[in-house]
DNA sequence: GCACTACGGATAGCAGTGCTCTCCGCTATC
DNA sequence: GATAGCGGAGAGCACTGCTATCCGTAGTGC
């Protein structure tokens, strides 16, 4: 297929799919002429995973280039493309705040404490310390009493994780089961997270309510009467 | 304080604080003057929390002023505190992936499922539908099977959440430990994940390996409720 | 009083990101 | 042979998040 076809396939502009290219997201399609090209399914397929870890895993297309690029990569042991994704895919905190060196302690502590083996100078080890140092900052430094909700939660999500991608036989599908279940499997969970939130405040703090409302109101977790929100 | 005072004490630029100012995420000083003012802790605690959500959270610049509209909001229930931060915080989904109906009915049968008081068409709720309609169309379908691994998991988080959120008095630092259990947990929850990950795929990808590889774990004085802000 | 720095307020500018537009010569197709 | 589309390259554009400059005034040390 052309360009043209490409675009219509995946919903993505033509302009656009062009500047993935020239960015080096999305290979060149094979030359037919010295200015015709044609993209096969693998471009397709390509082309839907840039937009997923673009749209809905709000990744940069900078970081998209270095998740592809590790994707891409003559994969060795699962683990290390494992390794490979969460480099890319982790940001660099930007913020130094004050409590840093205490909060990096606190996350050695406790990778020691529940005997994960992770290095405790991991991308994310430092992403979390950044986090917990701004817990400390904003007077909020008794969050660190729940880690240990938040570790054994992770514990049952990262072996459901691990289960799922295992079941990838072909190396190449596991590769990119493990992108788009790291970066999209994010969104997920956050969004669990915020639905758990409501039901469990509706829980504790709206005793009346009946059961579940599922379908019923609009837009906020506002169920009750009284205060509306502008 | 004045406002040179108030960049030495949080490390914000002073034109980024007049930048705040001007974009309504900061009150104005007290003028004492014409041309002078003079702004109060209430100015550095809530520029700690702007700078928290923007470098941490990664929330732009609009939605801090968002967040901080609701936070500021005569406070009714927890619940709709809550529900307010949520609305603010979810970011509308951009793409209209193909599958979203059918990812729609998924997310709604697992609330139903889950006997979860939400309602279907929560923010978080068309969030997770369209991450879900992502996965279908990479070829990930599968990975609805892990949804209730995922939710016992955020059943967990959300107790915790809820538990640490519901011993603060004071109705103010309630709100805001709301908001930056939300957003910074966020942050925290997905390191984790990140971190679980390495662990799980050692275990299960490196045999050969030894014990935990923690690498600082020197640090033994990890101070457990440490609420004093330095 | 006087120099000097810092201030408040306003406007303009600037770097980065993620496309989008335009142009060129060419080619497949009717 | 007309016409639509193509590949490739460069410029442009809208938006975000600051940053720089300017102006007239206020506080401060002498």
């Amino acid at each position: 297929m052309r360009i043209g076809e490409l675009s219509r396939e995946t919903g993505v502009a033509v302009p656009t799919i062009k500047f993935y290219v020239r960015e080096g997201l999305l290979p060149a399609g094979r030359l037919t002429s010295p200015n015709q090209a044609s993209y096969d399914d693998g471009h397709v397929r390509r082309l839907r995973l840039i937009r997923g870890l673009i749209d809905v895993g709000g990744l940069s297309v900078a970081t998209v280039r270095e998740v592809l690029t590790a994707v891409d990569a003559p994969g060795g042991s699962v683990h290390k493309v494992l390794g490979a994704a969460h480099d890319a895919i982790t940001p660099v905190p930007t913020g130094r705040p004050e409590g840093l060196p205490e909060a990096r302690r606190t996350v050695a502590e406790l990778l020691r404490r529940r005997g994960w083996r992770a290095e405790a100078d991991h991308p994310a080890a430092e992403a979390m310390a950044v986090a917990l140092a701004a817990f400390q900052d904003l007077g909020q430094g008794a969050f660190v009493e729940v880690l240990d909700d938040y570790a054994e939660a992770c514990e049952r999500v990262a072996d459901a994780d691990l289960a799922y991608v295992g079941r990838h036989a072909d190396v190449e599908e596991l590769v990119e089961s493990v992108v788009v279940g790291t970066v999209l499997g994010d969104a997920v969970l956050t969004a669990l997270r915020r639905l758990a939130h409501v039901d469990r405040s509706a829980r504790r703090y709206e005793q009346h309510g009946g059961g579940p409302v599922a379908g019923g109101g609009a837009g906020a977790g506002v169920t009750e009467g009284g205060a509306d929100p502008s």
